[in-house]
DNA sequence: TTCGACATGTAAGACGTTACATGATTAT
DNA sequence: ATAATCATGTAACGTCTTACATGTCGAA
């Protein structure tokens, strides 16, 4: 059910197209929530059967019409209901982990060129977080509420590539 | 197809049934990969139809017989090439993040509780995880082969549990 | 006699991925 | 000419979740 609640709350901060939010799931969304194209299409329709979002329709020249999305009352009513029903931490799924589990089955070499290739991706993504956060984040205290939460996300980004790089860094020690 | 590898991987170290896999999946597996009895069941068909293991039957009294499922060579070498294969890290999708996300739509208290909550989950976890190292992974550098692979994923689940605690402590400061 | 551990499964539906499909505009 | 961006979708397939289903044994 949570890929419509992350819709609903990207919309609810500012109404957008079916493109711009498949869009923000590929970058700021997209930090703690990841889905296609397909999948963002789909779903805003049945949001819409839900009549927790509602289309408008904006005729465009030269380029293709698109709908407009925003977040009705009875969705905005979800999305709070939603926030307030407690949910567990989300169950780890993770391909590097399971491939070192079993490390001893191959060679040294593959697993260290795997570390470093997955401590290059995480350093990138910190570098991004990081970038965003001096371009936007300068003065939290002063930030509106939404920007305000929204960093605090932001924060989590930071924290999780950050350990996700020191462990690789670790692990490649350990090994050589 | 990271399930069949994470299966691949534990039965490798260890040949057992399903019931106990899903134990494993429910413990020291499930540390970094979750799956259900029932996907688990329905993977072990999948993966003795590919002859990448063998069931034995073990006939029990007093207990229903069980299958004691092994990895075969061409099942090793399945696992050895998947692990050879890159992979990316993989994608977030984390529920309260997305509350967090969207938080100012919902009273502070609200998000109080929740950050609350899932910091008792992830203290509970870590102390979990740090029973179990202290238990049994003393000596690090005088493990065998297996276990020493098998200690690195559990500094990860270390690093990660103590990640989310901080963050969660920090937030909850930051909102009050 | 009721509950938890042992042991394995089916079925339906929700969710996610990959590939296919269309078609205009703008920049190189 | 070619590729990228804008813009929205369908279809097929694969994976995951939830609920249902069965049956024995040992302990409280």
């Amino acid at each position: 059910m949570a890929l419509a609640h992350a819709i609903l709350a990207s919309l609810v901060d500012s109404p957008c197209s079916g493109y711009d939010l498949a869009k923000r799931f590929d970058g700021s969304v997209g930090f703690f929530w990841s889905a296609s194209h397909q999948q963002i299409y789909r779903e805003l329709s049945k949001l819409e059967d839900n009549d927790w979002i509602t289309a408008e329709i904006i005729l465009q020249e030269g380029r293709p019409d698109k709908k407009l999305y925003r977040v009705t009352e009875s969705g905005q009513q979800q999305l709070n209901e939603w926030i307030a029903t407690p949910c567990e931490p989300t169950p780890i799924k993770d391909d590097l982990l399971v491939k070192l589990f079993a490390g001893y089955v191959a060679d040294r070499q593959t697993i260290l060129a795997e570390l470093e290739h997955h401590r290059k991706a995480h350093q990138e993504r910190l570098s991004t977080y990081k970038d965003l956060e001096q371009r936007c984040f300068q003065n939290p205290q002063q930030l509106p509420q939404a920007e305000k939460f929204q960093y605090l996300t932001l924060l989590n980004g930071i924290r999780y590539e950050t350990n996700w790089l020191v462990w690789c860094e670790e692990v490649t020690q350990l090994l050589n």
